[in-house]
RNA sequence: GGGCGUGUGGCCUAGUCUGGACAGGGCGGCAGCCUCCUAAGCUGUAGGUCGGGGGUUCAAAUCCCCCCACGCCCGCCA
């Protein structure tokens, strides 16, 4: 509804003033839209704005598609006021399932995230990168995309050599219940030691990743091997954020595949392409000082290359490509993308976010100076039990572990998304131990409380009579939601959705404060109940974008 | 050195792309609210040169230029 009038308003006032865009807002305190475009024609009629506000205020009045809209001026501001209807067809729809759900677009999107190297255990930086993907994911569905999530994984890198290396040379077995990521890690910063002391076994990491390369039998069942037991504790960890990917793609397979070598020979034609021992591209027409190296002399490929190949793939068979990376990957990403305009093959955009990092400095999975993803999520969900304990004693063991865990993610999800992409962040115990305001656990606790009081009502006829402020406020955020769907996807920001979701509960809690629900009478008592029960439907619809569980109780 | 990003009250953060009506929130501080629908809540209050300096504009946190600080990148790594 929110929608369709803004888009209506926007009409009429292209239509009034001549101006084919006409810059129209959320008007704040003031009202629900406003526009100061009178400033704007000022300058190209040379008379004053109050005077124009008015005059252009004079023809929407009479423009019939704006009925039920109160438009008024506030010197040379226009504002726009919806009214009662609109507050009716706003929670009508609200009370729908699915409420927010965006029509069917055509086409298919692939959408990669996390993709983090096997070498050891996701860590609070690579899941900043999961839930940004994973939240996008789950928005596009909302706005009507068909979406696959694939994951790459990296399993012929140089780090997966080093592991493999460790895993023939080292004595490190796997540890009773120890998870495969961590173990991989364990591996991983032993062979790294192992090579700081002694640099002679660099040349051997060389061949073991030469030998994957040409595809020798032994050397292959090493790599799977070790990157799969990674694979395995990561597959449990993403599974607990409530993240999932419909596919991990092997990097490996367009090496075996030969779509590494078409490509190659691809390139080899552009004119953009040397090859002195190695092969690489002269990007410098497109502003990139640097060789874009795509083949060592030793022949065998690199990531580029084989990234090249699979976003080929994914170009051929998806419509749109998204991939969520870390800013440490701008720089390729960015040659990855010219050169596949440069070939005339479909390139991705590209969601980049930020470094997070400890307050000693830098993660390094390589030196074992991080926060594992496990780690964080058990201490959270530890927490989130103390805290139910403490407020819901009366609840079974399993329904308290179940809600804890539920709290857990929302906390770390929450927090996590809340912020937006291209700020660099500190992890923080103490920020995500709090379950306090602008937290998931705050946004569930007021979904808990519509749950509660729906639970207690029993069966009410809806109406749509909202007359208290906090009614209005919060029946007219409710509109919002779709809105807020369409801008999230379009500018692929989830985190608009996050501060949505806070600010709808938020106005949520200032109505349960002062306006009660169960001892008001008549038709008040089913109106409060209908805002009640479209509030709940929203909070969960939003809730559920950002993989967050809506909690019944809590 | 070059490129990209960030800089908003003690701390965290929205707003910046698409310039406009007193720069929104939260944490922490202070003062209040549970015989009343879940207090993971609500209300009030103090606290701001929007990193600094120029410029454009009727109007700048927002656009342009210079500078400073921090992060990331600049590998025949991924």
């Amino acid at each position: 509804m929110y929608l369709e009038i803004y888009e209506t308003i926007e009409r009429a006032l292209a239509a009034a003033t001549g101006i084919p865009h006409p810059t129209l807002t959320d008007g704040g305190i003031h009202a629900d839209f406003a526009t100061a475009i009178s400033f704007e024609r000022a300058k190209a009629l040379h008379r004053p704005p109050v005077q124009i506000a008015e005059e252009i205020a004079t023809a929407l009045r009479a423009d019939s598609s704006l009925e039920g809209i109160t438009i008024e001026t506030k010197g040379p501001y226009i504002n726009f006021q919806t009214g009662p209807a609109f507050l009716k067809s706003s929670v009508e729809a609200a009370l729908q399932p699915a409420y927010g759900t965006l029509l069917m677009k055509g086409g298919r999107v692939v959408l990669e995230h996390t993709s983090a190297n096997p070498n050891g255990p996701l860590h609070v930086g690579h899941i900043r990168n999961t839930i940004i993907g994973d939240t996008l994911a789950r928005l596009f569905r909302k706005a009507g995309y068909r979406v696959e999530v694939q994951y790459y994984v990296n399993d012929m890198g140089r780090q997966i050599a080093i592991v493999a290396w460790g895993f023939s040379h080292l004595d490190g077995a796997r540890k009773d219940g120890e998870k495969g990521d961590h173990h991989v890690a364990r591996v991983y910063i032993a062979a790294n030691r192992e090579i700081e002391r002694d640099p002679g076994i660099v040349p051997e990491i060389d061949l073991l990743m030469q030998q994957v390369e040409k595809g020798d039998p032994k050397t292959e069942v090493l790599f799977r091997n070790a990157v799969s037991e990674c694979l395995e504790g990561f597959k449990v960890t993403l599974a607990l954020l409530s993240a999932r990917h419909d596919r991990f793609v092997w990097e490996s397979d367009f090496v075996r595949n030969g779509d590494t070598e078409r490509l190659l020979n691809r390139v080899r034609r552009m004119e953009e392409c040397h090859e002195d021992g190695k092969l690489w591209l002269d990007l410098s027409n497109e502003g990139f000082e640097k060789e874009y190296i795509l083949r060592r002399s030793d022949g065998t490929s690199v990531y580029a290359a084989r990234d090249l190949a699979y976003h080929i793939w994914k170009g051929r068979n998806f419509d749109r490509l998204i991939d969520v990376l870390g800013a440490d990957h701008k720089l390729i990403g960015a040659q990855l993308i010219a050169t596949l305009k440069l070939i005339g093959e479909k390139a991705p955009e590209i969601v980049h976010f930020e470094f997070v990092s400890l307050p000693e400095g830098s993660m390094s999975t390589r030196a074992g100076k991080f926060v594992s993803a496990d780690e964080l999520i058990e201490e959270v969900t530890r927490r989130a039990y103390e805290e139910v304990t403490l407020r819901r004693d009366d609840l079974d063991e399993n329904t308290k572990q179940e809600i804890a865990r539920s709290v857990a993610i929302a906390a770390i999800r929450y927090d996590i998304v809340k912020i937006s992409p291209e700020k660099s962040t500190v992890f923080n115990w103490k920020e995500a131990l709090d379950f306090e305001r602008q937290s998931g656990p705050y946004i569930q606790y007021a979904h808990a409380r519509a749950c509660s009081i729906l639970d207690k009502a029993g069966g009410f006829d809806p109406a749509f009579e909202f007359t208290m402020e906090s009614e209005i406020a919060l029946a007219k955020h409710i509109a919002k939601f779709p809105f807020v769907i369409r801008n999230a996807v379009q500018d692929l920001k989830p985190h608009l959705v996050a501060t949505y979701a806070r600010e709808l509960a938020d106005l949520f809690n200032v109505f349960y404060q002062f306006e009660p629900v169960l001892k008001s009478k008549g038709g008040t008592r089913q109106s409060r109940l209908t805002l009640v029960k479209a509030t709940k439907n929203t909070l969960a619809e939003t809730l559920g974008t950002l993989g967050i569980d809506a909690l019944v109780t809590m």
